[in-house]
DNA sequence: CAACGTCTTGACGGCACGTCAATAGCGTGT
DNA sequence: ACACGCTATTGACGTGCCGTCAAGACGTTG
């Protein structure tokens, strides 16, 4: 593929050479998990010497993460230039482009999704957090909650939480298609509608009731 | 520690040592991830030879696997014996317990759930799935519905999703701090009532509308 | 007490990863 | 055009981990 045998030694600009072997590595851990794919393959597929990725990468680990880091890149245009109407319309809106988004990229979704990464590894999940907290502006964002201060970390962490059970529910229509599209749809806009409208003041007082007032 | 260095060999019974093995794993298991802990580790916590850990398990992965499944038992307790009343009243007590039994067994079962899978492995997420399968069940008995019949896959697969949601606000609580116990009991069960009561017909009805009917 | 079953182990072979000094492209200056 | 130097690239080495297998030891049985 990539490794011409006419040519013995290609010596290219660090940039590149690194864009090879990332997009090597990225098409390998698609099809296999971590453990499953050896340096050794990589090297191969991208037509150079093992040590190349020590070189670039530091070593498997960091290749992986850098993977799994261009991955999770969480697609933009689902909560942008939104129209400027209440906010069940543009959530609705913002569900339905997700769900475009997610459809077309299936394959993609999916592998970096997965059930999740490489497991219990403390950078992985890291990476994982960074985009859920990504995840959450954008989704108060099409909500117009932006400015939004009081149980503001509370409500975060519930849309962090929504984020999961998206996630979950995608994985139920392109996986195993126990729901459609259209099932998808109403359940993830409800939802959220829900969570923010009723489910969120429900819990701020709650912990205003039962607990002890913030300082 | 289990190893006695006075005794050279001391031969028992293979579900004893079985036993000893699994208990030792798991042990570690829990401390680091799966790449992180060497059979030579888990061996020599269990005072063994590592060849043991081939004979009885069959290799490295087996055992893990091993480990995992018994991890992933979902709590029994928590939707036992609820008292006849309403749906409302048993989902509460159902949440409520179990807050109870992750506080209490917070550490097992954040190794257990860990950042929420393994990573790409089909059997781990076997397992899980599985674990899914009996946790909706549950619900379903604690929520009275076990009779439903009409959409029961997509109620199911919304309630997985559920899950996943319950994990991660559980989560959110035992490590980050960001929800307290009330937020979390008000949240998880606004949002379990809402799925069953207005969701869910609602999806029903969405599905007629704008699809086919069902055969 | 000797013989047997089987639980247990030491030793071997193979594979994957990281390191390092040595090699060879490719631009540069004369 | 040619030699030179920088550095991208690599072959070879060392280490660690896992699975296999035949040999050894423990406890039991006749």
């Amino acid at each position: 593929m990539s490794a011409d045998s006419t040519v013995k030694r290609r010596r290219l600009e660090p940039e590149e050479r690194r864009a090879e072997i990332l997009a090597a590595a990225r098409k390998l851990f698609d099809a296999g998990n971590y453990a499953s794919v050896s340096t050794s393959d990589i090297a191969k597929a991208a037509g150079v010497a093992r040590p190349l990725i020590n070189h670039y990468f530091g070593g498997k680990r960091e290749l992986y993460l850098e993977v799994v880091r261009q991955m999770m890149v969480v697609p933009a245009p689902v909560t942008e230039s939104l129209p400027k109407t209440t906010r069940e319309h543009r959530l609705a809106i913002s569900v339905d482009r997700w769900l475009d988004v997610v459809e077309r990229n299936k394959r993609t979704w999916l592998t970096a999704i997965g059930p999740e990464a490489i497991g219990r590894d403390p950078d992985v999940e890291r990476i994982m957090l960074e985009a859920d907290e990504i995840a959450a502006d954008h989704v108060l964002e099409a909500a117009l909650m932006t400015d939004i201060v009081e149980g503001r970390e509370e409500l975060r962490a519930m849309i962090r939480s929504y984020g999961s059970m998206l996630r979950a529910a995608s994985r139920e229509w392109l996986i195993r298609g126990t729901l459609g599209r259209e099932d998808l749809r109403a359940f993830l806009t409800d939802s959220i509608l829900h969570l923010l409208n009723v489910t969120y003041p429900k819990v701020l007082a709650a912990t205003r009731d039962g607990r002890t007032p913030p300082e």
